[in-house]
DNA sequence: GCTGCATGCAACCGTCAAGTTGCGTTTCTG
DNA sequence: CAGAAACGCAACTTGACGGTTGCATGCAGC
């Protein structure tokens, strides 16, 4: 994959993680498994629907899941997706640290 | 750190990195250096005062940082910010790995 | 079948972010 | 010095986002 395809693949991503309520969300689906929109709106201070929105844009980014059982709908997240995000920040990342030493000289000198 | 705190402190970084305009100046900074603002709109497709705010949101979440040079502003990146980023990024991803063993067994359980 | 819980859908509102435009200021450079 | 280059500031427009409210729907369990 180009590089710029890779940033415009990733963008979405950083922005579905770059909001703190979905970020509380990731984590907790992360540490508690599988829950439904009323037991995730539970330990939040804002509505349901906003929950429901916000877990839509997870999903809409590909890091969450949700499958219905009964009248319910549990969510979680999505190993797979959630490993290649991962595995790719680690990749840009190690692009910064190859740079940052050439970064440095070039500040130093 | 406490969760919550740690949640609260990278929700502002992933955001700034959720734009595609603002992946782009990240990694042409990365790859090419440090640039001035009118070297940095040249590759973009937007104006020139876009791109200064884009700058400013980077720099406000510590990825960047600027000087004067004549009548020229140099951006560049933050290797210290931007590696201790990277390594909340892998903390993050460590936790959701050792989650995911977890999680798959709930899962075909 | 009735009641209650868990959702889904849609309309609506306020705010903020992205982008543009116009103009003023500073700094080269011939 | 005159003109151009590089930038900063401010006002403005537009659209998306976060959030709420009201109502309809579907399933559970007595």
């Amino acid at each position: 994959m180009s590089q710029d395809a890779a940033l415009k693949r990733f963008a979405p991503i950083f922005a579905a993680l770059g909001d703190e309520t979905r970020l509380h969300l990731v984590s907790r689906l992360c540490s508690g498994g599988a829950a439904s929109i009323a037991r995730l709106t539970a330990g939040s201070s804002v509505t349901r629907q906003a929950i429901t929105k916000h877990l839509r844009v997870l999903a809409g980014a590909g890091l969450v899941r949700s499958r219905r059982r009964g009248r319910e709908r549990l969510w979680e997240l999505r190993p797979d997706q959630l490993k290649q995000a991962r595995e790719s920040l680690e990749a840009i990342s190690r692009q910064w640290d190859e740079t940052l030493g050439r970064l440095k000289e070039f500040v130093e000198r």
